[in-house]
DNA sequence: TCCCAGGCGATCT
DNA sequence: AGATCGCATGGG
């Protein structure tokens, strides 16, 4: 099925720009995302239209809303241009929202954003990716070449001996703890919270902090004004804005514009 | 080899 | 409340 998507929207950054570990570019313009038991294969054909390998219904049901077409990315990004412009520190902002144009923050399912964000402290990026995928295949479902990231109901029982050999190191206890709390529709409560509710909520669990919390929050809860602060986010502070928290300034957006100064920042693998 | 990674909890002042 | 430190492992 061909599709055309008018708004901002390129697959790259938004898999380089370090919100999700499982998606990835399996051949050259072909993309792989993988949300609860759908997969879906999407292929760059040129000009705004792209070819998905998922009926219409599904497009609509499932990746509408993980891709969050309801919102306007270029729109607010020329928002933020603007506002950037009348800043001290513009040139960076500028450059920074030019340079991630097409990022946009993916609505991703709460509990593989919480099992991978307690994995990613203290990790680099393909660190993290292989950790996760060794998860993905001892306890995840396969569908044909894929292993679907587990359940909760397929994890719940599992001891630390089960999570030998993942890479995880001291992150096994986190995640036990994580799984330990994470029941009865746990993560589903959180929705009807206020950010600082849900963040609060969260940081319950042994292993996540402030930074793991809020990356949760914008990544899972499409908490949007939330601002993960890590290590490249302190440099960019300190290194462009002069000490000063610009993501404060703007708002509603804030998450969002750390994303693009993140992927601005970070160098690229 | 060596450095460091999308941090956190414990332990101080 | 804020600063410092140890942490286990793997990727570049």
């Amino acid at each position: 099925m061909k599709i055309r998507i008018n708004d901002d929207f390129d697959l790259k950054k938004i898999i380089d720009s370090g919100q999700c570990f499982r998606p990835a570019e399996i051949e050259r313009g072909t993309f792989r995302f993988i949300i609860g038991e759908n997969i879906l294969n999407i292929t760059e054909l040129g000009g705004n239209v792209y070819d998905v390998d998922c009926t219409s219904d599904d497009w609509e049901r499932v990746w509408a809303n993980y891709f969050d077409f309801g919102t306007e990315y270029k729109k607010i990004r020329l928002e933020m241009v603007d506002f950037a412009a009348t800043k001290p520190y513009k040139d960076f902002l500028l450059k920074a929202l030019e340079f991630g144009a097409g990022i946009r923050i993916l609505r991703q399912d709460p509990f593989e954003t919480l099992i991978s964000f307690i994995i990613s402290q203290r990790k680099n990026i393909p660190a993290i990716r292989s950790s996760i995928e060794k998860i993905c295949q001892r306890f995840g479902r396969r569908v044909g070449d894929v292993y679907l990231f587990p359940r909760f109901e397929d994890m719940q029982s599992l001891t630390e001996k089960d999570l030998e050999g993942l890479g995880l190191a001291y992150r096994k206890d986190y995640i036990l703890d994580a799984l330990l709390n994470v029941s009865d529709g746990f993560l589903e409560s959180l929705e009807e919270l206020s950010d600082t509710e849900l963040i609060e909520r969260l940081k319950t669990i042994r292993g996540v902090g402030d930074k793991v919390a809020k990356c949760v929050a914008l990544f899972a809860y499409h908490r949007i004004n939330r601002v993960p602060v890590d290590v490249w986010i302190k440099r960019a502070l300190e290194d462009d804005f002069g000490g000063e928290n610009v993501f404060d300034a703007f708002g509603k957006y804030g998450g969002l514009l750390q994303q693009y100064v993140f992927y601005y920042k970070r160098p690229q693998s």
